[in-house]
DNA sequence: ACCTGAACACCGTTCAAGT
DNA sequence: ACCTGAACACCGTTCAAGT
């Protein structure tokens, strides 16, 4: 036991404080962490506390309750997918149709790679998203994202004249209903044997645009 | 305390055992209550008990987990969207396109009325749906029923030549798409502010008929 | 077969206290 | 300002026991 008294002294030891300030930070990847490892279920806020090393009620300083940590990864994870788009779309700025099919490829992707952040950041665990301004602001970032993308395929006619922000609301419907009935299991394997959820979603895209 | 055991024994109080053998199904019912008045959050296996008049412990003897009364709640729900679906189409045998939308319709009701129950259907809460037969075989024959009106569409020319469970998966995951983004508070106000959901799907159905 | 009550581990949240 | 530890109410699950 001396041994170890001594080693504390000369190297601080991980179990110390060592969320540099940035607690907050550190619990919100703590958080993301979890939602991959164990899934929305095994998210509390306890462990959460645990993995950044801080005791259970430390959150407390940070986040007023469990929801607004969740708004919190939910806020972080739509910033990456916001991100995400962003590139994919930026990348073919002379093709709508392209960035029509490489962005729902993105958001099909980021749902594969982060599916349990994906279910958080849309399957109604978070209960009054209206009280996270950064998480709304964010949220409808990206649903612009979507309505420029569209206003390009109808300037190019690939999609027809309407509404623009009523043609998004159909188009990101489409592409996050299918992905949404995936992630359910509610997509038969008489489909999945034939296609992959990017070839359902590109069919049914292909169906809307000429 | 003379009076309460004579009272006990020549009229059966309520708090006795009044579950007529039944008590399974009064716990799926108590579930759904508890789902339409403290929403997904708000359900637990000892309210549901205290609900239908039992020991926190009961339902152990008709369900083996909280998963597995989930589970029976939404194949119950599931039974209930699939009469409806079935009343709304059979209304209407002669008219591919008003099944299409009445159809659709009676999802979008089912979803407003129902929301907390919709959730849990479609939300991921449920985690192994494949372990519970009652519940794939009812999500598998709804799916059978859209295809059926999908089919019925292409017959009469109304949705383009595809292989039929394919377009299904579009059909029913752009319905399902717009529902769940409206339910997640995804839908901007601009488009809320000159269109209900109804009138959202049906733009978007009618983009995919002809 | 069906149900109860005590028990256990875990959870979210609060609060007085320490630095 | 930031964090700890005890405490409270609530939860899912198990189990010995009662009818």
């Amino acid at each position: 036991m001396t041994v170890s008294r001594f080693s504390l002294t000369i190297s601080p030891m991980p179990s110390k404080k060592y969320h540099h300030g940035d607690l907050k930070n550190a619990l919100i990847k703590a958080g993301v962490e979890i939602l991959a490892k164990e899934g929305v279920s095994g998210l509390s806020l306890r462990k959460v506390a645990q993995r950044a090393g801080v005791s259970h009620s430390a959150p407390y300083a940070h986040f007023p309750d469990k929801q607004s940590l969740i708004a919190a990864i939910s806020t972080e994870g739509f910033n990456q997918l916001y991100a995400e788009l962003e590139s994919a779309i930026s990348s073919h700025s002379k093709n709508p149709k392209k960035q029509l099919i490489e962005g729902a490829k993105t958001y099909i992707r980021f749902a594969e790679e982060n599916t349990d952040t994906f279910k958080i950041m849309f399957s109604g665990v978070l209960e009054k998203e209206k009280d996270y301004p950064s998480f709304v602001e964010i949220s409808s970032k990206t649903f612009k994202l979507v309505v420029e993308v569209v206003q390009a395929c109808q300037s190019a006619a690939i999609l027809p004249a309407a509404p623009a922000d009523l043609m998004a609301v159909s188009v990101w419907g489409q592409l996050h209903g299918i992905v949404s009935l995936a992630l359910e299991g509610q997509v038969p394997h008489t489909v999945l044997d034939r296609h992959n959820i990017q070839e359902i979603v590109s069919f049914a895209i292909g169906q809307m645009t000429t």
